[in-house]
Parts: structure tokens; C-alpha cells; sequence
DNA sequence: GATGATAATGAAAATCTTTTTCAATTATAG
DNA sequence: CTATAATTGAAAAAGATTTTCATTATCATC
């Protein structure tokens, strides 16, 4: 085998922190291995409340200034949701979508979505040019699927 | 001519209030005109601002409150937008989307997308029952473009 | 058009979230 | 190791929204 192994995702980002000029702390690889080892976007107190276990000493403000930096390198995004704007998940590769379930929050994405056509007909009725879409589908996961029609325990 | 003129918009959400048992009152005749009269999402404090110069002893809570109602009532809704999700726009009816001037803000209503292929798509790559979607566009309006590329007034 | 019952209002206080400040700590280059 | 600069966490400040509560406006009934 080859002796060189693929970084981790988490290596990978800690990388581009790096380059970017920022310094791999402790903080702020808790808060990246948390992002990245949660399939549902998180608001700022719920990684910090993760966090703590980890990192005890770690203060709110850290994991917001982490997410912001996070965010300006294009790692995180800042996901809209009915329930609450501020949440955080990792950032789209190229262009993808988000379809959440309602009912865990957890989030997949896809892609392959082609709306040329629907923004083309819109920008003609409009007179706007259009740039840019947000697309985002919601539903129901398997897991909570079978987890609603499964027996009740006894 | 006949005698019954078409209700106003206006008299029509008044009405619809009356008919869930709020009383019309002038703090809510005059957020319901500036919503009405309003061709972009607003925030709570906009609003509150412009209606003071009608009815100078609002108070923002009654904004919020009066949003909050209509909100329930579904004459109007929170749209989300990069820059801020606490602002309120005229409800969609029935199924409609929007299109968005990232220059002005002006929002205007489309229909007629049809996302079927894409949510089966989706649904069968994720395993994911798919409910709901959301949909919006970006663009430049006409008026915006037309203000860039004007001389500039001497 | 009074009157009493009830809904609605606005000012102030309370809450919640996010940002700023700043002294102490930590990482890095030399 | 040491000097330098980045980072951190606590506390304070700022902002946004909600709650509380005494006062005011609306409505149904007379
Ligand atoms: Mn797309
Ligand atoms: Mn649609
Ligand atoms: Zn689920
Ligand atoms: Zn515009």
C-alpha cells in the first residue's frame, strides 16, 4: 500500500484554516469535528453545549467566531429553516440542495436539479434577470418513518 | 352602475379580522396599508417607522403583534433573504413563488414552476418522503438595471 | 348615545441572542 | 526559549423580541 493515507475531512479543513492564516486550536477543532460528525445543522448553542464535553472551557463567543470564520472560507453555510435561521451545517460542494426532514432535522443533499427553464419563464414574465436560486425540499426521513409506525415499546 | 363596489384589499383583510373576532383598529389599518402598499418584504421596525407618520403614538409592539396575527391569519408571511429572515410580505395565494431584486428588494410573485421530476428524483435518491418545498429566486429588476447603466445626473 | 364587558394598546421591564471589549492565554517563527 | 501576534473566555454592551400591566379603544346591549 501506499504509505500516503487521504487527511480526513477534519485534517482537510484544519489545512485550509491554515493556509487561510488561521491557527489550529482546540476550539476551534472541536467545534469542526462536531459540524462535521452531526447529519443536521446546529445552532451555535447546541455545538457549544457539544462542545463542552470535550473542551470544557470553552466559551460561547469562540464557537460563534468559529462559524464565522468557518463560514467565510466556505466550509459552513447558514441553513434557513421554520423553525429557526441561525443554524449551521457544512457547506454545499458545487452545487447541491437540501432536502431536511421535519421530523430529526437531519439533512441530505442532492443535486441535479435543473431550473434553467422555470427561471428563464419567470425572468421573461418579470423583466428581472436572474441570478441566482435557493431550492430546498423537506420531508420525512426513513428512520423516523419507522420509528412513527413502529410498535410502541411495552 | 351598480351599486356595490369591489372591496379594497385593505377592506378585505380588515373584513377577514373581523371575521376571526379582532377588532379593526387604527394601529392595524395602518400596518395592513403599508404592507399592502409596499412592493418588498419589510422589517418589523420599518414598518413601525413609516406608520408613525400616520398614527404617531404606535407602539413597535403593536407591529409585532399585528404581524404576528396576520401571519396566523395568512395574509402575510416571513421571507427569508441573505440579509435578514424577520421580514414580512403579503402572503403567496395559493401556490406561488419569489422573485427578488437583490439591488431594491422588490418582490414579485411567479407560478406555474412544477418541481414533480425533481422532488421523485430526490425522494428515491435520499429514501426520504418529500412534503414541501421551497423556492425562490434572485435577480435584478428592470428599474435597478435601468438606474446602473443610467448617466450619472450632472 | 350612554354603559359595562372585553379586546387592544403602549410604555417599561424582562428575555434572548449576538457582538464588542479587553486582559490573559496560546501558538508560531526565529 | 523568547518575542510577536493570534486567539480565547469572561464580562459588558448592544439588538431584537417578548412579557407584563395599567390605560385606552371598541363593541354589544341597552
Ligand atoms: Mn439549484
Ligand atoms: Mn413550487
Ligand atoms: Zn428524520
Ligand atoms: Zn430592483
Amino acid at each position: 500500500m501506499s504509505a500516503s493515507t487521504t487527511p480526513t475531512l477534519e485534517q482537510q479543513w484544519l489545512d485550509q484554516l491554515a493556509q487561510a492564516g488561521y491557527r489550529p486550536t482546540a476550539a476551534r477543532r472541536v467545534v469542526i469535528e462536531i459540524v462535521l460528525n452531526t447529519c443536521r445543522a446546529l445552532e451555535p448553542l447546541e455545538i457549544f453545549t457539544l462542545a463542552r464535553r470535550q473542551h470544557p472551557k470553552l466559551g460561547l463567543v469562540t464557537v460563534y467566531r468559529t462559524l464565522e470564520t468557518l463560514e467565510a472560507l466556505g466550509l459552513v453555510q447558514r441553513v434557513h429553516q421554520p423553525g429557526g435561521c441561525n443554524i449551521y451545517l457544512r457547506a454545499f460542494e458545487g452545487h447541491q440542495h437540501l432536502l431536511i426532514c421535519t421530523a430529526c432535522g437531519r439533512a441530505v443533499f442532492f443535486e441535479g436539479d435543473d431550473l434553467s427553464a422555470l427561471m428563464e419563464r419567470a425572468a421573461r414574465q418579470s423583466g428581472f434577470v436572474v441570478h441566482d436560486h435557493w431550492l430546498q425540499l423537506f420531508g420525512t426521513c426513513a428512520e423516523c418513518r419507522a420509528a412513527q409506525s413502529a410498535p410502541l415499546p411495552a
